[in-house]
DNA sequence: CTTGTGTTTTGAACACATTCAAAAGTGTTC
DNA sequence: GAACACTTTTGAATGTGTTCAAAACACAAG
């Protein structure tokens, strides 16, 4: 638990920030404000993050790796793959839910692959592979055998999956986001439904025509 | 075709951005450039367009609106509701091709359902029903019979699955595109296999849950 | 013509993200 | 403890999107 001063410094400016993006919002704060409420120079701030978006970022990353034991709970709550997905996800939701309007910062820069904040880029590789891990984590010794020819993939796809939901569930703004909690209950249902399905024996054809369209995926 | 002076100016401003957008590309052009360019003082601008953002929907719409033509012959090409899709997306790539990258400026401030450039907004229905309509033509007369239940979201959800390609072919950095191209092709496949299976007598049940999730959707 | 009203155009002013060169601080080596 | 190198901090300067109050213009009514 040691933390240097510069870590310090660091954590009192993502703070600094944080609470005053969730009072006043993320475009109406400016960084002068945040280093100031930091108690530090305004370059200060752009010495430990590159952007005002990065610090966006970096709440993602903090809050996401804090979920650890929330996401372990969930695959531990059930075999149900159903229940497993619902679980990971809702809990990324709760997880974010105070702060839920400020990841549309993410979004604008996000959606651009080549933006390095992309969910699809080089730098967020680490959270993103460790959130498909979770998929895999789900999968595994539930009640859905997957076929071989599909299984490495599947996991990356719950991810994507679980992208989309997480886009419509930062834009939803229906009370306590009811939508999105319906549009999870409906989709979960479908999507497990479709890889039970995919083992039947005569999926085999579909099932090729699935992965090439993955790999033009790449 | 009797353009006022001031349809003439808004013009004007409008080509002289594009064409520094093109040269230069759009985040490396100034509002101030394209002004000078335009032979008119930084304010009129904005006279006009509400934001720099603005200028690249105003080439969209533009754009779009004149391709009406190319979607034309794209539905008469075939009775094949394939081809025709194909024919439609594809016409809409070749149409936007001299400025792909350009698109991007517009996914940034899209992807926020509440900002009046986004696809999925208030602002933009027009060009959002016009697109959509003709989905509704290519499947009319088409070599598929769709059922009663989701005929009337088809046009829709075949609109989306057009905007998720355009998304891929806008951040597709690949040589001439090729990768989407394999995607589009490979999918279409997928979707009119699927409403083709969609028509079956025992795919009534799986059909009703299709059309919960649409709703949910809203 | 003159006046008045609405439209178009102007360019300076503003706000804010970001950069940068210089200063201050910290620690290490001799 | 002096000299050096590296890290951290500073705050002024820069660049650019956008706003705005005032001018210039267009044109209708008297």
């Amino acid at each position: 638990m040691k933390t240097t001063k510069a870590e310090e410094t660091r954590n009192r400016i993502l703070d600094a920030a944080l609470e005053l993006f969730r009072e006043r919002g993320f475009a109406e704060t400016t960084m002068r404000d945040v280093a100031v409420a930091a108690g530090v120079a305004t370059g200060a701030a752009y010495y430990y993050y590159r952007s005002k978006e990065d610090l966006v970022m970096a709440f993602y990353v903090r809050t996401d790796q804090e979920a650890a034991e929330m996401f372990a709970a969930a695959v531990a709550a059930s075999k149900k793959l159903e229940k497993r997905i619902k679980g990971l996800i809702e809990a990324k939701f709760a997880q974010f839910a105070e702060h839920r309007a400020l990841l549309t910062a993410l979004l604008k820069t996000g959606v651009d692959p080549r933006d390095p904040l992309s969910p699809f880029g080089e730098e967020t590789r680490a959270v993103r592979e460790e959130n498909i891990a979770w998929y895999a984590r789900a999968i595994e010794g539930s009640d859905v055998k997957l076929p071989k020819d599909i299984a490495a993939d599947v996991p990356r796809l719950l991810w994507l999956y679980h992208m989309g939901l997480v886009y419509f569930w930062i834009t939803d703004e229906s009370e306590g986001q009811v939508r999105t909690h319906r549009l999870l209950d409906a989709t979960v249902e479908l999507v497990v439904g479709l890889l039970k399905a995919a083992a039947l024996p005569f999926m085999g054809p579909l099932r090729k025509k699935a992965v090439k369209v993955m790999r033009a995926f790449e």
